[in-house]
DNA sequence: TATTGTTATACTCTATAACTATA
DNA sequence: TATAGTTATAGAGTATAACAATA
């Protein structure tokens, strides 16, 4: 692993040494690499990260409680809140209050929310195919396992 | 490969399904992990990852253009900006602008940056150790190589 | 008393554009 | 005209605490 000089002029070159085998690092660059395919591919299109993977988890669980999708997608429940009443107001979700417990809110997807939805889910898996991010399938794969070992370290792998 | 499912309490179990399949998701995810460690090891110490970085970019690049150093580091200018007042107020970085091009500014590192800086060097690649992160070393290896693919795409590997 | 979600505040980082001073 | 850095503003996301309704 060779310290990369990107150098964008003459007197411009710029070493990072060791700083390149701290994985905080790696992971944060990587991270600013992905948002950029990200914004490429969605260009046009108006929706966030955050919104797919939440539309994404409300279709994969109707009904869920919006305090537990917050958890597993590690939104803060303020911050879920917002999200949650722009997707109401753009017409994707629905919230209900159910009796057994009426201090919960749970939430489904409406009829636009799963087109929308289901327009979204290619595009949104294709970010990590071998043309858009330079690595061999087989590369992307491993990083992948070795990804979901990081970000979920109880889970089966 | 198997999806999560990171149970909280009975009904709060929250499939995640082919979302974990995304790299983008999964790199989101680990980032937040990685920061969850970076935040315990370095509690106490007033120190963000931003600021770490970019002592050492200064410390290995000495006199190196504030714009060319936060282009290297991902950082917008606007924010360099201001990362760059907090820790010339502190202390530990000086500015100098250069009588070659005048409206230019030139970093270095104080005697109490360096100090500074070498005090947190190993603390912060520690967070990628095995004991921290619950990989392998062999495993952390290869991620760090294949995040360093997909981070700098045109550097030597 | 504890829990669910909401509101409010503050702070970091980002995105953008306008501005200055240089070149 | 273009470039380097600064300032200002707006927005997303986070952290935190206070709060209302409910359990």
């Amino acid at each position: 692993m060779t310290a990369p000089r990107l150098q964008t002029g003459d007197d411009d070159t710029v070493a990072l040494g060791t700083l390149t085998q701290s994985l905080g690092f790696l992971i944060r660059m990587s991270q600013l690499r992905m948002y950029d395919v990200f914004c490429r591919i969605f260009e046009g299109l108006d929706t966030s990260p955050g919104e797919i993977t939440t539309l994404w988890g409300i279709d994969l669980n109707p009904e869920v409680r919006q305090g537990a999708l917050a958890r597993v997608l590690n939104i803060k429940p303020a911050h879920m809140t917002k999200l949650v009443q722009r997707l109401v107001r753009s017409g994707l979700v629905v919230r209900r209050v159910p009796p057994e417990d009426r201090r919960s809110v749970r939430l489904s997807l409406t009829p636009k929310g799963l087109q929308h939805l289901d327009g979204l889910r290619q595009t949104f898996l294709s970010v990590h195919t071998a043309e858009n991010i330079g690595l061999t399938p087989t590369e992307s794969t491993q990083l992948r396992v070795l990804l979901h070992k990081l970000a979920f370290p109880g889970a089966p792998s």
